[in-house]
Parts: C-alpha cells; structure tokens; sequence
DNA sequence: TCCCTTATTGCATAAATATGCAAAACAACA
DNA sequence: TGTTGTTTTGCATATTTATGCAATAAGGGA
C-alpha cells in the first residue's frame, strides 16, 4: 500500500527544480544539463514514479499506442483463432513494444468506424488490420478510412487499387512453386481446395498460381477437382469429402492454407487413404503444427516474424506522415513427408 | 481529410448548452433531461465526435483497459504461443469488450515492476496473467504485487498461500478422471510426460493426480516411466525418445499438455509405433488441434469460454475494491481416438 | 565594464474531459 | 405570494504532462 502517486511536480520539489525541467530531463533532452538530468531521473526511480501514460498523451497528442484489429473469416465463430495470424500476433507484439509502443487488440468486426473508435477517441496512432471478412465490404471501409486520413496497414491482398498500405505474401508465385513441386513429384491429377471466388483475393491468387504451374506442365485445369474451403480444418475435412463424392481420380491434394490440408489429411485418413501413397497434400502457411502432423505436412511458409516487423514499421513511417509501398513478401517452399517426397515409414 | 477534431465544446456550442452538460449526457447520466440528453448525443452523431480516451482517462483517474500480460515458459523462444493461452486470448478479448474495456497485450517477461509499467503509468487499471515463466520467481512478483496494493489476477495453479486471486483448472482431479480412464481401458504401464518439479506446479498437480488414480488401481508408480517435458511439440517429442531409450514396457502415455502429446505421437509413429494399440495418447487442454491429429487425441477439456469470463469478471471485482475468492475450474475429459476406447480404422 | 552569445531553467499555458457545488428553473403547495 | 423541494443546468476547477517563450546565468571578447 502506497501513498498517492508521485507526480513530476513531487519529482521537481525533491530535486529543486521545476516542473518542466523534470519533464524534459525524464524524457533525456539535450536541453537539460547532463548532471540536473542524471539526478532527476535518480529521484524519479527512487519514488518509482512513472509518467502517467494518459496526460503525456493527451498533452503530446500522440499516444503511442498501434490497435491491432483481428477481422476473423466470419465462419469461424466463436472459439478458434487462425494460427496463422496468431503466430503474426506474437511478432507484431515484439515489433511493438521494441519501438517502445503499447499494443492494443480486437477481434471485433462489428465496430462500423475503425478510425473513429481507435484514431478519433485518441486510443491509437494507428491501425495494423489483419485478416478480413469479406473482401469487398473490406475494400469499402478501407476506402473510407482512406478519406478520413485514417493511419493505417493491412496484412493481405495486396492488389491494384486496393486504398492504403499493404503487406502481404506472393500469393502467386509461392503456390507456382508448391504445384511445380507436386507435378514434379509425378503427380497429375491435384486437387485445389479453397474458395477462389473474388471474396477471397489471397485464395484466389494461390489458384492461379497453381494453375499457372499444370498449364505450363500441359495439363488442363479441372474445375471439378476444385472444392471451395474457408480457412479452418472444419472446411478442409468437409470440402475433401465433397470431393471424395465426385468420384474423380486425384492424387494430390493443394490446401490452400494448412488448417485446409490438416482437415483434407483427417477426411482422407478416415476414408482409408494413404498419405502420400495415395494422395500427396501440400499446405500453405507453415502453422507450427504443420510439422506435427502424421505425415508432417509439406507446405510453403511464410515469413511472419519479417512480416510483423515490416507491418509495424511501415505503420509508424504512415503515422509520421511517410508514405511508404505496399510490398509482396517471398515465401519458402518446406518439404515434409506428406507430398511423398520423402520416403515415410510405415 | 477533416478538420480538427470535435472536442465536447463544439457539441455544447451547436446544441446550445454547457460543456459539463454534453459530458453527462454522453455518458448517459439521469441528471441532464432525457430530451436534451438525445439532441446532445444525435449531435455527437453527426459530427462524428468521441469522447478522447486520453482526456476522460486523466480526468476520471480510470482507464477502461486491462493489461493482459503472456508470460511466456522460458524454454519456447522467439516464434511460438502456446496455443491454449490463444484460445483463453480469445475469450479474454470478448469478456473485455463486451464490458467496455480495451485490451492492452504484451508478451515481455522483461518487466522488472509490472505494476509500475502498467497502473502507476496509468495505462491500466488492472493485469491478468497467463503463464509464468519459473513459478517461483513469480510468486516472488506476485508478492510485491500484493505489497503495492496492484490489482491482478493470474490464470494457473491455485495454490495455498498464493498472493493475490486465481483462476485454474481442477488439475489434480481432471488428471485423475483421465488416468482413471486409461486404467478401465486396461492400460498398465502408463508413462507420464512433463515437469512435475515445483518449477511447475500445474503439471506437479496432475501428475499427482495420476498417480492417484494408479495407487487406488493398485498399480506402483514408477518413477522411471515419468519424463520431464515444457510444454511444447519438441519436449514431448525428445521425452518420447528418452522414454524409448529406457526400453522399459509402457502401453500408454499421458501427456501433461497436448502439446506434449502430440510431440508424443509424432515419436511414436516414427518408431513404428500404433496408436492407440500399441501405445494409447491421453493429452491436456483440448486444443483446436487436438481433434485433428491421426488418431485424434483424448484429451482433457479446459473450458477457456468460461475461464476468461471469469477472470476479466473478477479482476473488474477487484478493481472495484472487493475481494473475489480464488476459483478451481472441472474439466470434462474428451474421448477420441488415441486412447483406444473407440474403434479407429487402419 | 559592457555587450553579445550560448546554455540552462522556469513560467505560463494548453491538451479535453469529469464532477462538486452553486445557481437557476420549475412545479407544487400552503 | 412566499416557501419548499425537485429537476436541470452551468461555473469553476482538477487531472498531469509537454512545450513555446521569456528569463536568468554563465562565458567570452572587446
């Protein structure tokens, strides 16, 4: 139980001098001499005093804090959280608070003006959006945020036109890669799982990148092996079980996200299947079960530990009234036993 | 673009009444009329005003956010979050926003005075904590948390003569059912996987558990067939190998974590075991992931919905100045696949 | 000694809100 | 009409810090 708070007024009595000058010696300024300096910042450790976050705020008018908004696909619900992004979290929370910034959270999508919640009510400097429902109704806010001024970075698509800064994965050429891998494998008849609709710009992308690979590989793109899939083992598994009920022949299986391939895996598995005797799976993301799984899952990883520390200065360069590229980051493809390249025991 | 933020005076201005009046009526107060109430706040509306979070903070001397501190274990280095503290993230976000209260989340366990960094800056006007990293270095914290009068509440082990309030899971009993369960399925030689040094209290409880269940089955307890894991994949993978190593006859393991588990069975099936034949898998937690593995893992249920209504209600409790009790959570345990009481197809 | 420059400090204020207290408005009642 | 009580409003101020500007001190050159 302590007294009262200490305020920089009871650091300037004790260390006879004034308010302002403990103001500007705490936060190290030249302008102070060096010994008034050491020694105020000697009385304020001694007090345990600490500069209240809210009238440095207010008085600066910058908070420096970042609101990290987490737009869940819809499907989702209520319990699950896309790993991926989790895994995004925590290298955004480091980039964070590296930069001597306080990070806040939400998963909320229902809020109907971002800027006006976190940017206007002095909460945040700006806004790092992650994931996002629909893509087109996302597009909408963005273009509105756009026009308030708002600050602010998206992980995601990162298409032409698309209003303010993004950073995303090359969608395009990383899953050209993962097919080459499979064709190259020997593989003929893959199945692509996962909605490549416009709603979902980054699936969509994956799929052209994969048809891109059959065509140059001269096979013709079957639009019945395609099966469409949200991000989620659920999708994953219902979607291979639809595909089972075509009856078509395939020998692979492209997950357009690991969460996809781990439910296409069980759906398999269940069906008798052998992996990747039978049917090869291919992920994308590199979740860190994606190595866990029996077989462990070849798939293409994304750098999320770059990508937070891009996304978080890059917003800060916005705040600071810079207008930084959007930029597409290169991913790596990991070969795993499930796309039968490795000899699997069993 | 817009021009300068609306502040409370320019809602008095164009309705026509005082400051003080427009802060009432914003917050809805019964002391300003109904009619003037509404005219004040559509205007608020319109001019797209909100309240300046940094301003009311100061003033009121509350902030309307919590801290949610993720103590990371030691061992898990720069990339991964366990991914049951995730699913409690979740549950956390919503009990705060449905109160009204932001999110303010940090991984560091560099803090040397949390209180300090948090309520005594006023950025916070209380902490949760999930994890520790070595539980006695903790409670030392926790103590002085105590001593300053701090507002907290920790989500872990419960124990007796702990500091401050906590939330848990019924470890030692949750763990019983689960071994006992292994028992009635015939299992003899069940392998215990995870640290049940006073480092870790949680595991210590349910391994204590277990324990139980196998004296009153009549069977001895041998401490060879106990191998010290962190949390993790990895761990549970080399204590798998370590457990092999010994060529001592198990027929099942019990996985302090899922985590540990899972590790467990990629070992296992790369020593040509089967699961559940061979070996049957009993895990903790109940992670998104746990239905997915092949065969899917038995497991323990944390009900993290709940947990993280509880904690976010109790420590508003103790914001508010009473003085919740500490809490032990059941568990329900979930039978799949891996501990061989359903049939699993191969 | 006086003036000018540079280094250091302090004064005064603004940032936007919430709230205790006093005042005004209004109704009711004698 | 005066008194009392209730409802509604406004005044004044406190919250804590950061910073422009003025003031002071110190140093150097003529």
């Amino acid at each position: 139980m302590k007294d009262d708070k200490p305020t920089s007024f009871d650091i300037a009595f004790r260390a006879g001098v004034s308010q302002s000058t403990v103001s500007r010696a705490l936060r190290n300024s030249p302008l102070v001499n060096l010994e008034t300096r050491l020694k105020v910042q000697q009385i304020a450790r001694e007090l345990n005093y600490k500069v209240d976050k809210n009238a440095s705020s207010l008085r600066s008018q910058q908070t420096k804090t970042i609101a990290l908004l987490l737009c869940e696909d819809h499907g989702t619900g209520n319990s699950l959280i896309n790993p991926f992004f989790l895994s995004m979290l925590g290298s955004i929370t480091r980039a964070t608070a590296s930069r001597g910034f306080d990070l806040l959270i939400s998963f909320q999508q229902f809020s109907e003006d971002w800027h006006a919640d976190y940017e206007d009510a002095n909460r945040a400097d700006g806004i790092i959006f992650l994931g996002y429902g629909d893509y087109e109704t996302f597009v909408k806010k963005l273009t509105y945020l756009t026009e308030v001024g708002a600050h602010f970075i998206t992980w995601g698509p990162v298409l032409e036109g698309q209003p303010g800064v993004s950073i995303g994965c090359d969608n395009f050429n990383s899953a050209y890669s993962a097919a080459q891998h499979l064709l190259s494998l020997g593989r003929k008849n893959i199945a692509f799982l996962g909605d490549v609709s416009e709603h979902s710009p980054e699936f969509s992308d994956r799929y052209r990148g994969f048809c891109k690979a059959l065509q140059e590989a001269g096979i013709a793109v079957n639009p019945q092996l395609q099966v469409a899939a949200e991000t989620s083992e659920e999708e994953g598994y219902k979607a291979t079980l639809s595909l089972l009920q075509r009856r078509l022949p395939f020998d692979a299986i492209f997950g357009a996200s690991d969460l996809i391939a781990i439910g296409a895996m069980k759906a398999l598995e269940e069906a008798g299947m052998h992996i990747p005797q039978d049917v090869a799976v291919m992920g994308f993301d590199d979740i860190p079960m994606a190595s866990y799984t029996y077989p462990p899952l070849s798939t293409v990883q994304q750098d999320t530990l770059l990508a937070g520390e891009l996304l978080v200065e890059n917003l800060l360069l916005l705040v600071e009234g810079e207008r930084p590229e959007s930029m597409l980051l290169p991913a790596k493809l990991i070969v795993r036993g499930s796309c039968g390249a490795k000899p699997v025991k069993k």
